[in-house]
DNA sequence: TTTTTTATTGACCAATCAGTCAACAATATG
DNA sequence: CATATTGTTGACTGATTGGTCAATAAAAAA
């Protein structure tokens, strides 16, 4: 197996395990076995398990920019930026599931630096002044707190994408809970 | 040490330690060193560590389930009800971080059978029976389907209580924001 | 008091853990 | 071509994992 083979292999492999069973819960010759290589080509190509917990972060944080839809510009109506903000979250999510459950396994790992999530991104700011962009333009309340907004929105995205308790199950009652939650935030919103 | 010392003392440490860092990066070894007892009164007081980690999960629900009153009744009027809802489970997670923690953990482990959460409760259906009330009441819109407004009210509490990420820090402010989230419940359920 | 049940101990187990190392093969570079 | 770098292998390590077991101590039941 050529050079680029063998460590791609090995990431490709590490990603599935840790993103399923978790950094601790996975073992080394787990990876092995799925990569089908040699024990110590992973130490050779990564150091340590450490390490290769942060390469496969970085894979799916750098996979995950590559897809990430841009805030839909906020030069439209209020109603159909609030639903393609819903719109565009949900699919995100859907078509990233290592990125979900990335941030489960953030939330409770102890040992773990927070680097993943919609929370901690640049992308807040762009929420944010979007939300006071429409304050201004007085489709939105003034008087209602632009964090307070972000906050709801992000969790019923999250909460619909990210639980996997949610007891809306189905594709399609999801999209229709979607479609819910963006006309209630426009309701909020209104004056 | 006493018979019931012995078993309390390994399953407040197992606790302690599950909670923090899960069950797979909890070993045996790390319990008896923080119960100070014998290595093998583990197996004998539970069996395994499965076993173990069954025990403490019941733990924590039993000792919870006292506290639990987070249902408001429902023959006040909707907007106290509401504010009620919110503001006793912001309160019944602030009061047990180790449910939360559990919580947490739920979601991420492959292991696991879920059992703890408010979405897997009875409780839900008094939630559902609580909306339809208020529907027939005609204090709720009876269009709107009751599931997605006990979704979003579970995911606007969840996110808050739960997520360490969430950008709301403080408690006053998240009181504030709760007290925000009420309001907006009530606004989308007025006809 | 005697007997039975339960608690506690420490020695022991195989399996697995993450990681090292020296030897060798393949490839890249000069 | 020769040399240097990188990739690959398998054998090996000490530590730790969850778990067993027989012997003994303590407590409960008879």
């Amino acid at each position: 197996m050529a050079k680029q083979n063998t460590k791609a292999a090995i990431l490709a492999a590490a990603r599935k395990l840790f993103v399923k069973y978790g950094y601790a819960a996975t073992s080394i010759s787990m990876i092995e076995t799925l990569a089908k290589v040699n024990h110590s080509l992973i130490f050779h190509h990564f150091g340590n398990k450490q390490k290769l917990w942060i390469a496969v972060k970085q894979d799916i944080v750098l996979q995950t920019k590559a897809t990430q839809q841009a805030l839909p510009s906020h030069d439209q109506p209020l109603p159909i930026f609030i639903k393609k903000l819903f719109h565009n979250h949900m699919l995100f999510y859907r078509e990233n599931p290592d990125i979900v459950s990335m941030i489960n396994w953030q939330r409770v790992d102890a040992r773990d630096e927070l680097d993943i999530g919609i929370t901690h991104s640049k992308e807040v700011k762009a929420w944010l002044t979007a939300i006071k962009h429409y304050q201004e333009t007085e489709e939105i309340n003034p008087k209602l707190k632009p964090e307070f907004i972000m906050t709801m929105i992000v969790s019923l995205i999250s909460a619909a994408a990210l639980d996997p308790n949610i007891f809306i199950k189905s594709k399609t009652a999801q999209n229709a809970y979607m479609n819910f939650c963006a006309k209630s935030i426009i309701k909020i919103c209104s004056n």
